[in-house]
DNA sequence: TCCATAACTGAACGCGCGTTCAGATCAATG
DNA sequence: CATTGATCTGAACGCGCGTTCAGTTATGGA
């Protein structure tokens, strides 16, 4: 054997991912060329073929890889609905916080794969909404929950969680858990929950 | 003068701004041609030119005429918070359904609008949000609603709303009116009203 | 030291892009 | 009906795109 399987590959492959996550981030995955992402690698365009083998690829694994690593730090929670809740907001939102990339590309360049990737994405996005649809439906029928829909309701806390990366600056005057706290508050209100004003999570 | 000023043109410049309304939204700004914005009204790609100077202004048109129509939408409404919010939710709904690719285009466009361009949407943007957070600011101060923080809540608030469009289907069991119902309850809720919801107590 | 080969370069390919413009077309005016 | 100017066509411009590939470089085992 002469060189080492990879012995660049594993440097210039993980650069690759994270100079075409953060461009597509920035200026959406059209507007983003090979060339720019080998520009910022350090390395010309033809050698990013190496390790992708286009750009739709490259684009399917960024989302498809953040969708299975979201599942998989998904914990099944304890039992009670609004533990359950509560551990669901706090998790969505530290899991979140920190990739705000991804979670830009996420819901943004959906429309640019091609329809058997956006299947598979969605089918992860669906297995991930549904989690929390049904820690909804079980308050709901525990009569712990007060809200019209859980479909519904799940849909209007994603989206709330969320949006969350479209503003939050790591230098504000809020921690991470401080932001989750006030998530909480207000999500724990809306599923009608009575929440002690300025505390902690509601007992038990 | 020959030929009545805009015989045809009074047709086709609305033709071009909707053909790239749906287009865009559809497919993302960077995605879409001239070629096919012109292919859809059913003309040369030269003779938007007659329309509008170049793509940039296009987009920046659609996004600038959307918000200021939204604004010039926004009634002063009611002293009371509770009213206030109540209108400002259930106008944000039903302004808001009939438009989805307007709401596209003016949440992921935004970062192929040029800095002067950007800047004008932007402003428009914080002028509509800053309603909102007054809103709740002053039922924060009178009392009424409980949320964590006023701006933060807004924020959370916007994107709940502003998220119904990505799944709402005005063929479902839902009519405008029935989902302007439904937010509208966990928008109180979350904001810490008690809403009368078919005879339950509220929680606590 | 030699050399197999992983890693990369740099040029090239056909293509579609945004935009321009001279000329054709067409409908209302005089 | 002839004229006029708004409207549109169709070709062209330079350019950058995604992708390919023959050839160059560099590395670590033999």
């Amino acid at each position: 054997m002469a060189r080492k399987t990879g012995s660049h590959s594993e440097i210039t492959g993980p650069k690759i991912q994270a100079a075409a996550l953060r461009l597509f981030s920035q200026h959406g995955y059209a507007a983003v060329s090979m060339r720019q992402i080998a520009a910022d690698v350090g390395v010309q365009a033809g050698a990013i073929y190496n390790y992708v083998p286009d750009k739709q690829t490259l684009l399917s694994e960024l989302l498809v890889s953040h969708m299975e690593a979201l599942l998989a730090s998904l914990d099944p929670g304890p039992d009670d609905p609004i533990q359950a809740l509560e551990a669901f907001v706090r998790h969505h939102i530290a899991y979140h916080l920190p990739r705000p990339d991804d979670v830009f590309i996420s819901y943004m360049e959906l429309r640019n794969l091609t329809p058997d990737n956006h299947a598979t994405v969605s089918g992860l996005r669906q297995t991930y909404e549904a989690t929390l649809e049904s820690i909804l439906a079980e308050g709901v029928a525990a009569g712990q929950f007060h809200v019209p829909d859980a479909k519904i309701a799940s849909y209007a806390i994603i989206a709330l969680l969320t949006g969350v990366v479209n503003w939050f600056k790591p230098d504000g005057r809020l921690s991470a858990e401080g932001l989750a706290d006030e998530y909480w508050q207000m999500v724990a209100q809306l599923v009608g929950l009575q929440v002690a004003n300025g505390g902690d999570s509601p007992a038990g």
